[in-house]
DNA sequence: TCTGGGGTCCTAGGACCC
DNA sequence: TCTGGGGTCCTAGGACCC
């Protein structure tokens, strides 16, 4: 804990869902939900107004449906757009200090003390985010980000979501306590579900409560590192340094499948196809790893894991699918499969057949493994997701709506013009082509 | 039509080594 | 012959986060 308010929370509001609005003038003011369409899916992010109806992230996209009304917009995510937004928003953040410690796509700290030169009493951060908010506002095309600002990375979290959405607040040094303790334990992070019913279990249901608690009681109750994390948080005893760069531990890909899977042969196909991504992905961080995990998740949702270490560390994606095929064999498919994931961890920086890899030796030879072919064009039907950006050649850009039927429902608008019309169109019209997201800045006169 | 996808960290037991 | 403790690596599972 610092002497002075310096470190900075931000967590920008139903961010998905935002930029959907924003992109898409005719769901400003509506519900929208971002996530899973499919009859597994789960949402992502519901805007306020979803929110109003009970929607919630990680509720089934199902649940979500019986509770919002006819109207609503479901979803599927637009994640280079997300990404584009986000890179604006941490840009202004790194105009505010060199420390920026990137959360998630949505969420980052920063610490203030690390830039010289703010004033850092209450007044000066406070005014100090007010400007953030605007120019974040500003330079997004109108999503809003809570800003909370205290005198520890739990403060500034704690602080952030005080006051959501579109929120400001600052805890002065000295008052963390009176802003900790009335609270409900599930506001700290790592209190879930679990810690959360095992507190409740011994009559702990506020951060006041779990105070009043000793160091081995809570140990007890929740193990070492977790004991000893919650009885530092309740007395808001927290050091941990803002990091900006946190390299990444391990990569992986899973899939869950519209109905349970029971087929060796489609499995390891798709097996295979999960291990090429995950390899790209590694080659294109220069990162290889000497652990391959197999993820599993039976139809009754039990899931099991199941992994091997090598000597050396690999970024091939057809070494990854080997290994990942034999688990697969081993671990059976009994009952169905509603989920496969491919994964690498115990990650270093260059694999070793990268530096002395000879392009034109001979591939070792792996029986089970072969290339995977190009994906097959989906049929016309297929194409189409909600949400997507899509260009006509006469009615211009736009996005869709819904599909079926041989049909696509696009709305032609975009972030800088007046809701549009709605277009029924043949799924295989030839004049309907995949779009990319729209830019929401508008152009500069003369640039 | 219950329950995504991408991660991190921790725990615990067994193997193995000194 | 029996007892032993610590450290590291590997594997599997679980809690948690956004």
């Amino acid at each position: 804990m610092r002497r002075e308010a310096s470190v900075l929370h931000l967590d920008l509001d139903a961010f998905f869902a935002a930029v959907e609005q924003r992109d898409k003038p005719s769901l400003r003011g509506r519900p929208v939900v971002v996530g899973g369409t499919g009859g597994r899916g789960v949402v992502a992010t519901a805007s306020y107004e979803a929110r109003a109806y009970g929607a919630r992230s990680a509720m089934s996209t199902a649940e979500a449906r019986r509770r919002c009304p006819s109207g609503t917009a479901f979803l599927g995510g637009r994640f280079g757009a997300y990404r584009r937004t986000s890179d604006v928003v941490m840009e202004l953040l790194r105009e505010l200090s060199p420390l920026v410690e990137p959360v998630s796509i949505d969420e980052a700290y920063v610490d203030l003390a690390a830039a010289g030169g703010h004033d850092l009493s209450v007044d000066g951060v406070t005014a100090l985010a007010r400007d953030l908010k605007a120019r974040i506002a500003e330079a997004t095309g109108g999503v809003t980000g809570s800003v909370g600002i205290g005198s520890s990375k739990l403060m500034a979290k704690i602080a952030s979501d005080l006051d959501k959405p579109d929120g400001l607040v600052v805890v002065a040094p000295g008052t963390e306590l009176d802003v900790l303790h009335p609270l409900p334990v599930t506001r700290l992070g790592g209190v879930g579900p679990a810690t959360a019913e095992r507190l409740r279990q011994v009559g702990v249901a506020t951060v006041a409560q779990l105070a009043a608690k000793s160091l081995p009681d809570l140990v007890a109750l929740a193990g070492r590192a977790h004991g000893t994390g919650l009885y530092q948080l309740a007395r808001a005893d927290d050091d941990r340094p803002v990091v900006a760069e946190r390299g990444a531990k391990s990569v992986s890909q899973e899939s869950t499948f519209e109905r349970d899977l029971t087929d060796l042969s489609e499995l390891n196909r798709l097996i295979d196809s999960m291990a090429t991504r995950v390899g790209e992905r590694l080659r294109s961080s220069a990162l290889s790893g000497r652990t391959v995990t197999l993820k599993l998740r039976r139809y009754d949702f039990t899931t099991m894991t199941r992994s091997q270490t090598l000597p050396q560390p690999t970024d091939d994606a057809r070494q990854v699918a080997s290994i990942a095929r034999r688990l697969l064999a081993e671990a059976g498919t009994g009952g169905g499969l509603r989920l496969v994931g491919v994964g690498v961890s115990g990650l270093s920086q260059y694999a070793q057949g990268d530096l002395f890899a000879d392009d034109d030796a001979p591939q070792e030879a792996t029986e089970a493994v072969v290339e995977e072919p190009a994906a097959p064009e989906p049929p016309a039907d297929r194409r189409w997701w909600p949400g997507q950006d899509v260009v006509h050649d006469e009615l211009g850009p736009g996005w869709v709506w819904g599909r079926g039927l041989g049909r696509v429902t696009v709305r032609f608008e975009g972030p800088l013009t007046a809701p549009g019309p709605v277009r029924t169109l043949a799924a295989d019209d030839p004049a309907l082509h995949p779009g990319d997201p729209p830019d929401w800045r508008p152009a500069t006169m003369g640039a």
